[in-house]
DNA sequence: TTGTATGCGTTATCAC
DNA sequence: GTGATAACGCATACAA
């Protein structure tokens, strides 16, 4: 536990020189720089990064906040930011909010004391005003999800093209009674996936029926909800196009028990390409965000704002793609 | 972006009696409490915590390390973790690792330089006497999986017994061909587990077949892997104990896609109860940790630690169970 | 090239 | 009940 005054102490110079030796300053020669470093060692000394934070006013931190860890979505965003942000010498607080405003204000409230030099939001619950207030003030990004009206960058794919892609898909390989798994919130990607379902079947004169939206949370057991909704209806769908892989695998799930089966008897597309839609069977075709890309976007958006490169909010958009497996085979 | 002295100067009055305010001592005239509490509103002071951590040489973070969080494994330990931490508080930051030295090393460092009061690993790739120094100077948890040389607390289950009693379970259904998929790594929880299936098996007089033994990564590529080789071998076992959900579900793949059936052909045990454990079709019959409660745990232990309540290193055993789902059916 | 001195924002000890 | 002031460990402007 030694600090900065006994390295000095036991080199025989100031802890001016101790400093500089540290942080690798050019001015410095090789003599006394050996034998601070010998001092260092002998005293097993670690730099108290308090102590420097404080001087600088800053603590190469950022905050990742997300709903949660358990869904397997993030991971791959998340590596993308830690990659991004270690090579630049910062270090990632990852954060579960639990969709909690109360939780989220208490991460936030990190930043606002100075733990966090800046913020990645993934599915904010505060109200835009509140987060235009401190995107003003912090350097802030919003990744995949974000607020439409609250002035702070955001790194996102166009979810309403992405869902066109998805129902085309299904259209084009015959179904034209089709239903749609979407979730009751106020997220923009929900109602741009929505529009989006709703477009490709305009587009093919085919009638949008109310009755075919059923709605879940993005969870296993509310997509097998919604689909046992359908299949005990005289109504049912010859396809479904869910919001979430988890709504998706549940819905199959709910297809089988029933006795029926993917795709011949319905079809299933999901969204998000996590881990598990290729291991489950059938194999689940989805549509993929490119995750890993997302976070370093996202990484490097926030980095600029960090070194104050620009204050004008951003917007990046980056390419969706539909993967076709099993679960829409013709 | 006021400062403690910007407050005192517009309240008029000291900094200590700011100071007093904001951490609610007792001792300051509720008509100073309201002028200081009305300087700091209208200044919309927030305190930096940089300046405090430095002062009381605390930061009120904990580290918490893991391999990666797409491992949904963690996600209820790291609540439970969670929980505890914030009801105590603190907050916690959730570290990827990926299982690299370098990694480790870095957010290990954090520790040594302050940034955190204490540390949680899941899966130390540290060496066992480089633990051992870092737990005689900081506190330190080790949860799940733990070096057993080191001297550092620990909370786990008992894996030999967990694994035993998922074996007893096949060998009670009727099976005495049993296959384990195993990993080749160092881990305690590994070699507890393999000897925990070979006591089931001996125990009943059955032969230990090292050809029945394969290895994996704990991953699904690996389990799928895994069970082609027992596929396409002339020695196919009736059942197999797999020592993770992930390679249960893809050794299940392997099987069907060969035509077989899961559990009447070949039935499959995991290990971890993973959320998509029962969502998979057919369902896995799995060994159970309690999760949250390891965390809970782990996070309590560290509490204990951190307030200097003992320093000799503690090892707490939680209890497993065993959940029987629809790939071990009868 | 090196040392001295100052301050970052806070808390706590000591007077009053 | 309140105020002055000394730390906490470090980085840096300025002197030497």
């Amino acid at each position: 536990m030694a600090t900065i005054q006994e390295v000095a102490k036991e080199a025989g110079v100031s802890v001016a020189t101790v400093s500089r030796v540290i942080n690798e300053s050019p001015k410095v020669s090789p003599k006394t720089r050996d034998a601070v470093l010998a001092a260092i060692k002998k005293l097993n000394y670690e730099p108290n990064l308090l102590g420097r934070n404080l001087r600088l006013m800053q603590t190469r931190m950022v905050l990742v906040l997300l709903p949660t860890i358990s869904n397997p979505f993030y991971a791959p965003i998340v590596k993308g930011i830690e990659d991004i942000a270690h090579k630049n010498g910062f270090n990632v607080m990852l954060c579960n909010t639990n969709s909690d405003v109360a939780r989220e204000r208490v991460y936030i409230d990190l930043l606002k004391n100075r733990l966090a030099d800046g913020v990645i939001f993934f599915a904010p619950t505060i109200e835009d005003d509140k987060l235009s207030e401190i995107a003003a003030t912090f350097p802030v990004v919003q990744c995949c999800e974000y607020k439409k009206e609250a002035r702070a960058s955001h790194v996102a794919i166009n979810n309403e093209a992405a869902a066109y892609t998805a129902v085309r898909h299904l259209i084009s390989i015959g179904h034209r009674k089709i239903g749609l798994i979407s979730c009751k919130n106020s997220f923009i990607s929900t109602a741009e996936r929505e529009e989006g379902f709703k477009r490709a079947l305009i587009e093919q004169n085919i009638i949008v029926d109310p009755t075919m939206i059923k709605y879940g949370n993005y969870g296993f057991s509310s997509g097998l909800r919604a689909m046992k909704h359908y299949l005990s209806s005289d109504n049912i769908p010859t396809a479904v196009f869910c919001i979430s892989d988890s709504m998706a695998i549940g819905a199959i799930k709910a297809i089988r028990e029933k006795g029926l089966r993917v795709p011949s008897d319905i079809a299933v597309v999901g969204f998000d390409d996590i881990t598990f839609a290729h291991m489950f069977s059938p194999s689940l075709t989805t549509i993929a965000q490119p995750k890993y890309d997302l976070g370093c976007v996202s990484m490097e958006l926030l980095l600029k704002q960090m070194s104050g490169e620009f204050d004008n909010p951003q917007s990046i958009y980056l390419k969706h793609e539909l993967i076709v497996r099993e679960s829409t085979l013709r």
